[in-house]
DNA sequence: CACACGCCTGAATCGCCCC
DNA sequence: CGGGGCGATTCAGGCGTGT
């Protein structure tokens, strides 16, 4: 028999007519624990899912410190197919019990998230947007054989194709924005400090605990006040914490005891805001950052230009691949403005000029130059 | 037979050993056109596939398998089925031509990046990175439905999962970037003003003209000059106008005449830059390996001279034979620092430090004096 | 008490060459 | 081809200690 849901729910306080399952959490098998739950009930689901991280020996940084990897049980799958399995039967029980015209969210990094949406979308589920959370302080890729991983990859999707009544707060989310549409790409820091659960002898709790303020947006964007959220892998209850303080229901489901405990100590703690005070606030972004090699793909300055200091006593040539070069000595603006100099370090920006008929012009300007341009387009 | 690289390939500037199928473009499919193609002969496929999943009936339909689940939408899965053949069968053909060291990039949105995604890695490549393109300027969502769509995503991923030997320029990109790692989120403008194509009637040539400057990225950061860049969805050119520039070869795999002439106009008006501005920075990976022994054998250590840290904790006495000792215990620098230190490894240049007048000195500085007294005896 | 300095850590699919 | 040695490789931020 379908949940449905009654005008009592909305109202925080109101517990008389609150089902058992509301507001707590469930103990056991995400798959099982659903199946348990009334079909149609749940409003919107965030799933962090296990990654199925594939990690080699082990990482050891510069200074010989031994990388603290997620080799978790529970991180363990035997292969693709195996994974492939798992994440079928959540995705099948997670449709089951979401609202016709409720939505679902998916984290997850390259490892799993191009399986699970594939998946997602073999299902039936319908992708709305998919969310890039950049971060702002990334671990760092310690032997330089990549890019440095710096961000992750959130899946928002309806339940169905053409489902048209899903919420999602525009106005709320621009406003937050400074008055332009909130984009796909969301800048947060990782979860540390005091925000991070640690147990009595300074170990994290968990491994992969997330920020407050990326489930925060999330929920103000895709949820109304007393709106229920599932979040099939609870964890340390990051969602149930933040869904509690800004009045929506929560539901939690997790196996791991050691978590739970965790999760409802946090949770305890946590106060609902009043209703009048919810709103989301953004502070102004930092200049965004450059790279030389920028202004070259932008065609502000060309490969082979002559670059000098002020007082034109050494003059270095652009190359192609952003770094300049004096004779066969080649590095970035600021390790060959330092170099030159006999010191230790150089802010090259400053350092370099372009010789033209109006005279010397810093590159700091052509900097300038395309920050403008950045931000003209941006609106 | 395979195509075996030749050592004039190497060479731009000479045509004398170049193979017919480079440096153009195939007219045709891009199974067929790739089918055709020497195996093991590209180092980096960049591909811009379709994502439309309504495609024409030239795509070959696998034979109907049952669907065994009340919740797969047929019609849906009918779609994806036929784009997921067509994903399978350009992989595996690109997968064929690429080298063993070779990496592949793909770019595409959400509406099929994860479908992409997940048949690469069944086909056995090993995902490097995803990256991010974050747009400056993107279309706005008109609805106001969703998030504004700021971006596409891009994989990077290797031929083999063990591939050791693909090419990343770690230290071209840290240089280029303020001399912090590349991150794998990009900040581009989209293709517009004079870069955009367009036909007499100022209409667009084609849809999805991505920007150099992305190209430009993603080849000075995954190929050296002279390797060989093959787009299997050329469109209107920009890997290969991108190549030229960069003094890489290309191969470029097309359909419609109309995108054909527009790209071998543009490739032909632009102009290679000059070699030396194209040189890929190189980082200590490429100096010259240089024994402790060659210090002692060109008389720039003593046997006998006292080796310490940088805190004076320990000290070691250098022996003829270019081993160290502390006590009856000898080895390399490198095993005896990371001995004391009690580490599994240690970087004995940098860790070991000969006392004078002066001070601590690192004895990687007379690593480097040997290092520039090589370079000026081999002029 | 303020500030400088140094240590620690975070979802990680993280060598290369020679014998 | 496997094993072993050389020796290259990190960014942002929180927090504790010392001056």
């Amino acid at each position: 028999m379908a949940y449905k849901r009654s005008a009592s729910l909305k109202v925080v306080n109101c517990e008389a007519g609150k089902p058992a399952w509301l507001d707590r959490i469930h103990k056991g098998h995400c798959v099982s624990q659903m199946a348990a739950l009334p079909e149609n009930s749940v409003d919107v689901i965030f799933a962090d899912p296990p990654y199925n991280l594939q990690l080699g020996g082990d990482l050891h940084r510069p200074d010989q410190s031994k990388v603290d990897a997620v080799d978790d049980h529970w991180d363990q799958f035997e292969s693709f197919q195996a994974y492939d399995a798992f994440t079928r039967a959540w995705l099948l029980a997670a449709r089951r019990v979401l609202k016709p015209n409720g939505t679902i969210w998916v984290i997850g990094s390259y490892h799993n998230i191009f399986r699970v949406g594939a998946m997602m979308q073999d299902l039936g589920f319908w992708m709305l947007n998919d969310v890039v959370w950049r971060k702002t302080n990334p671990m760092p890729n310690f032997r330089g054989r990549r890019f440095q991983n710096a961000h992750e990859t959130m899946i928002w999707a309806s339940r169905d194709a053409n489902a048209k009544g899903y919420t999602f707060n525009y106005d709320a989310m621009k406003s937050a924005n400074d008055d332009v549409q909130m984009r796909s790409d969301w800048l947060f820091p990782i979860c540390s400090g005091g925000e991070r659960l640690k147990d009595a002898e300074g170990r994290k709790t968990h491994p992969t605990q997330k920020p407050e303020a990326l489930l925060a947006r999330v929920l103000l964007s895709s949820t109304k006040p007393g709106d229920v959220v599932l979040d099939p892998f609870f964890g340390t209850g990051t969602t149930g914490a933040v869904a509690k303080r800004l009045g929506r229901h929560y539901v939690g489901i997790e196996r791991e005891d050691v978590y739970i405990e965790a999760a409802e100590a946090r949770i305890a703690a946590v106060e609902a805001l009043d209703p009048t005070v919810l709103k989301v606030s953004a502070g102004k972004r930092a200049e965004p950052r450059i790279p030389f090699a920028s202004l070259l793909e932008a065609g502000l300055v060309q490969p082979g230009t002559e670059l000098t200091d002020a007082k034109r006593r050494w003059t270095a040539r652009v190359r192609a691949d952003g770094t300049i070069a004096i004779g066969e000595d080649a590095a970035s603006i600021h390790r060959i403005g330092a170099k030159v100099q006999g010191l230790d370090a150089c802010n090259g920006w400053t350092f370099w000029h372009i010789d033209s008929k109006k005279g010397l012009t810093p590159i700091d300007t052509l900097r300038q130059t395309m920050r403008d341009q950045m931000a003209v387009a941006a609106v």
